[in-house]
DNA sequence: GCCAACGTTGGC
DNA sequence: GCCAACGTTGGC
């Protein structure tokens, strides 16, 4: 089964207030690449829930897919900080999957401990001058991250 | 707030 | 199809 990390602002989503919502729509992914992945993920795959653009970026939690992705209906709704004009129902390029709390680390994973493991260096998330916001992860790359909680 | 790195846009 | 300009991401 896959394994992945997502990033997201905590001032708009933390994984603590995941944990309160239990359920929730991850949406607003507006990069190619981070859609196609979003795309190959099934109910029941785990992802790292990693908090970005904040004073300690890093990873704070473990979430879960809960549905198969679907048509982001952010991309439609004009108000929506997501909105994509050139977006419509019947030709909608972006998508988005539900998810599920699972866990919250007591203390988040920084970056700068991440960037410290040689187990960890193909990680997207890792490198230098990666944007990507959904990666995946490999089984190893999975336990290496756990064994540091 | 700065700025490096990246992805996208649009003129040609 | 190239590539300069621009907007965005995201760490620091």
């Amino acid at each position: 089964m896959p394994y992945w990390l997502m990033k997201s602002e905590p001032d708009e989503l933390s994984i603590h207030d995941l944990q309160r919502l239990e359920q929730t729509r991850w949406d607003g992914v507006r990069n190619y690449q981070a859609r196609n992945f979003l795309r190959s993920m099934q109910p029941d795959d785990l992802f790292f829930f990693y908090h970005s653009s904040c004073p300690e970026p890093g990873i704070a939690g473990i979430a879960r897919i809960v549905s198969a992705s679907y048509p982001d209906p952010t991309a439609l709704e004009p108000d929506s900080h997501y909105f994509d004009a050139k977006a419509s129902a019947a030709k909608n390029p972006w998508s988005a999957v539900d998810v599920a709390f699972v866990e919250a680390f007591k203390r988040a994973i920084p970056l700068a401990q991440l960037k410290t493991q040689s187990a960890l260096m193909e990680l997207p998330l890792v490198q230098k001058g990666s944007r990507l916001s959904v990666m995946p992860v490999s089984a190893e790359e999975w336990a290496a991250i756990l064994a540091l909680r």
